[in-house]
Parts: structure tokens; C-alpha cells; sequence
DNA sequence: CATCAAGTGTGATTTACATCACAGGCGAGA
DNA sequence: TCTCGCCTGTGATGTAAATCACACTTGATG
């Protein structure tokens, strides 16, 4: 089957391949025949926006492959990102759980396969399946956590060196170790990452070759390396 | 029944006439005689510490009257309060159900009524009713809703008069309207206000006095009195 | 009612960061 | 190959708020 924006869609949910532990529709085969009638697979293109902060919520949507940003505007143009969203996450779902509009606006960083429910069916499909309602909870669980995170960062560090360290040491647990350092694929710009800890651009870049300067990370092209994990956790227990 | 701390424990669920629309509680008849079999009323007095961020999850505590504090700490001793919790709100919620270590303090900051309810408990409850498990996903939303809000606030301000202005705004939605203004019952401290935008003690002062100057609001002993509201809103919207 | 701790008010000093401003780099597309 | 737009690097400048320091108020408690 051939797609628009080269994504394979795999249009039944039973049979996909996609599916791992953790993901939201990781449950058992009852709910899932119940999701499969409900569900809107499609594929959207880098940079398509899914919901708007303000919005009443239409629904949720659950991320099959690529990621999508997540983040909130202030009236005056500084935005903020709250989380890049990955493969398996519901986006939206204290919306729709709540009945209070998006307070997020949903971005695809890449082109994305997508499973949108719309929010009748959704509630219907938690109250009826009590697999899909807990899932749903721990999904609302680790959203709760990863703000409180940014919270701690926000409110608790001292400098945007901390935050920034706090931030990279984060990506790092998901890096491959080489011999020079933690290798990760980072692809955001210098102004993202400063959305990501509440910072200006130029800052960001400051620290990024400060940081580069005392041999402790570097960010080239899209692939960062932390050359000295040690020295960068004492900048966080500062 | 006369019990410590003045405070009148109703041991039973079913009859207890705190229960209100929204509670986490207010729940139909099944779920709630089940609640009633696994769950440990008692008394807290003030400054009562219910769980401390980074231990094990037990389980939730349900607050049936009093109010509670959610904080966290960074290692240097500054801490940040998350959130005043009210009665009918679920504590160690996330971390109950994420398994994962809870992430902030629960502190009464007043003599407290809370049912206790072990994590195996608590998670077979959720299993088996599913409007116990709605009702957790739905206090779960809120939770984020309103760490998605501080986050706005920590991230998005410009100042710490608009911090200000907003919590001030943030509590003046359920105060009572008065030919003055619109007065509302606080009893924090200047240091906790400080804690829970994020800054420092001495600055809260200074804004607040600020306020007062320009005939904004007043904080008095406990009383917080909003002069002028429009011209509250308009400091956050700079 | 004397004392003491906790909370509040205020000045002086310092500093990290936002902001502005512009120069160089790099890749995409014409 | 050239240009144009987006990124990145870096200097200069201003400022909000942290921090330190100390006096004053208040209300609890022996």
C-alpha cells in the first residue's frame, strides 16, 4: 500500500507491527477490537499541527511512529515546549478526559502515522474496558511526572547551564555509549532547546560552546556527545 | 466520637456526608463499599507528613477535609510548592499508579481527615470498577492541568509581578466579591507565596507592596483583597 | 508581661540573563 | 553556481531579581 508522505500505514491495529510494550494500545484483544472499529488511522507531514492550545477537544489522538511536539504560546510569541511526544503516547488525553479544552498545541516533527478517536467513542471505549482505562491512566501518570519534571527544572535550577545540563543528561539515557561519550540523535535547533528549557537562543548557544569549551558535551550537526557525564551531573547538584 | 486533633472522623464512606460533586469518592454505591473494606480512616495534625518525594509508593490518601501541601525540594534546600490540595483530592496518585517513586511532599497544612488506601488495593479497586478508574484518570487530568499551568507560569512570565498577579487572580475565582473588592481568605506566608511562583521571600514582599501602592490588592494578616482586577489582568497579558 | 521566634519591610550590591545587533555558515532550490 | 532563508556565533548593554543585612512587628508562651 502506497501513502502519501512515504509512511507505511498499517491500517488494522490487531495485526500491527508497531505495537510494544508501554504503548497505549499494548492491551488485551477485546479492547483493542473495540479501538479498531473507533479509530481514524492517517498520516500527516512534518510540521502538520494536530490541535491548537484553546481548542475544545475533538479527541485523542495515539502516535503509531514519528514525534510530535507539544508545547504552549504566551500571548506575546514566546513559546514554550513542554514535551516531544513519541511513538505509543496518546496526545490530548486530559482533554478529553476533562472536557477542558487543549491547553497544548500539537505539532508532527516529522511525518507521522496517527490513530485519532474521537472523544465520545474514547470515553465510551474507558468506561467499557477497564484494560483501556487503566492504560489511559498510566499514560496520564507519566505526563504528570515528565511536568513535574520540567517544573523542578523551571523552578529549581539556578542557571540555564543547570538546566541545560539537566536537560542533556536526561537525552543521554537513551544514547549509545562509545568510546568518546554518549552519542545521541538530537534534531532540534538551538531555539527549540531553548523552548524546551525556558531560555533565549542566544543563551543556549552561549552554554552549548561553554560547554563544548571544558570538554563536557558538543552539539554538531544533529548528533550531540557528552564527553564528561560526571562533570556535567555536578553541574546539576550545584 | 470525640478523636485527637478536633476533627471529626467519619469512619464510613458510604454515609459520610463530606462527600461532594467531583470528590474523587463520589462514586457509585459498588465501587464505594469496596473503597470501604481496603481503606484506613485517620486523623493528621498540622505540619503532618504524609509521604516524602523519592520514597516507595504505598499508596493514595484520600483528603476528606483539611488541606494539603505538595512541594518539592532541590538538594540545596530551595523548594517549590507544586500545589495546595483540597478535600476530595486523590495524593500520590501518579506514583501509586506509575509505581514509580513519589516525586513531592505531602505536608497537612492543617489538621487533616485522610483515608489511607494501600497501592495492591487501590489498583485492584481500579481493575475491577471502572468508574473508580474514570474518577482517577479524571483527578489525574486535573493534576496536570494545573502543572501545565505553573509550568506556563514559571516559563512564559516575564516578571514576577505577572507570577504574582496570576496566582493572586488564580485564587480570586473563588473568593467572595465585596463592595471593596473581591476578598479571599489566604493563610500563607510570604516565604510560601514565594514558593510557590518561584522566587524569593524578600521579592514577594516588595511586589506585594507594590501592589498595594498602586491599589491593586492587599494582603492583611490572612486576608488577600483584590482592588482592581482588570488591572491585575492586564499585568499578565504584557 | 517579658521574651523569643517567626514573619515582614526595606536598603545596597551584584550578577546572570534577556535583548539588540550584526556577521558568518550552510543547505535547498532555482 | 548563486541567492535566499534559516541557523549559529558573539559582542555590548541594560535590568530584574537574587542575595545579604538588619530593623521592625506580631503573636505565642512560659
Amino acid at each position: 500500500m502506497s501513502t502519501p508522505y512515504g509512511i507505511q500505514i498499517s491500517e488494522n491495529c490487531l495485526l500491527c507491527k508497531l505495537r510494544q510494550n508501554g504503548f497505549f494500545c499494548d492491551m488485551p484483544k477485546s479492547a483493542l477490537e473495540e479501538m479498531e472499529k473507533v479509530k481514524y488511522a492517517s498520516a500527516y507531514p512534518q510540521a502538520a499541527v494536530l490541535f491548537v492550545e484553546g481548542q475544545a477537544p475533538r479527541g485523542v489522538y495515539l502516535i503509531c511512529s514519528g514525534r510530535v511536539k507539544l508545547s504552549t504560546t504566551s500571548r506575546d510569541g514566546k513559546t514554550l515546549i513542554l514535551r516531544i511526544a513519541e511513538a505509543g503516547e496518546v496526545l490530548g488525553l486530559h482533554a478529553t478526559v476533562s472536557g477542558k479544552p487543549y491547553e497544548l498545541t500539537a505539532e508532527a516533527l516529522q511525518p507521522c502515522q496517527l490513530d485519532f478517536i474521537r472523544r465520545e467513542d474514547f470515553l465510551r471505549l474507558l468506561q467499557h474496558h477497564a484494560d483501556a482505562c487503566l492504560n489511559a491512566a498510566q499514560h496520564l501518570s507519566s505526563n504528570c511526572q515528565s511536568a513535574y519534571e520540567m517544573i523542578r527544572s523551571l523552578g529549581l535550577s539556578h542557571s540555564v547551564s543547570e538546566k541545560l545540563a539537566r536537560l542533556l543528561l536526561e537525552w543521554a539515557t537513551d544514547g549509545d555509549t562509545t568510546s568518546e561519550g554518549i552519542r545521541i540523535k538530537v534534531s532540534l535547533t538551538h531555539e527549540e532547546i531553548a523552548q524546551l528549557i525556558g531560555t533565549s537562543r542566544e543563551t543556549v548557544t552561549r552554554v552549548l560552546s561553554e560547554f563544548r569549551q571544558k570538554k563536557l558535551a558538543q552539539l554538531r550537526g544533529s548528533t550531540l556527545l557528552i564527553l564528561n557525564k560526571p562533570a556535567m551531573e555536578k553541574l546539576i547538584e550545584t
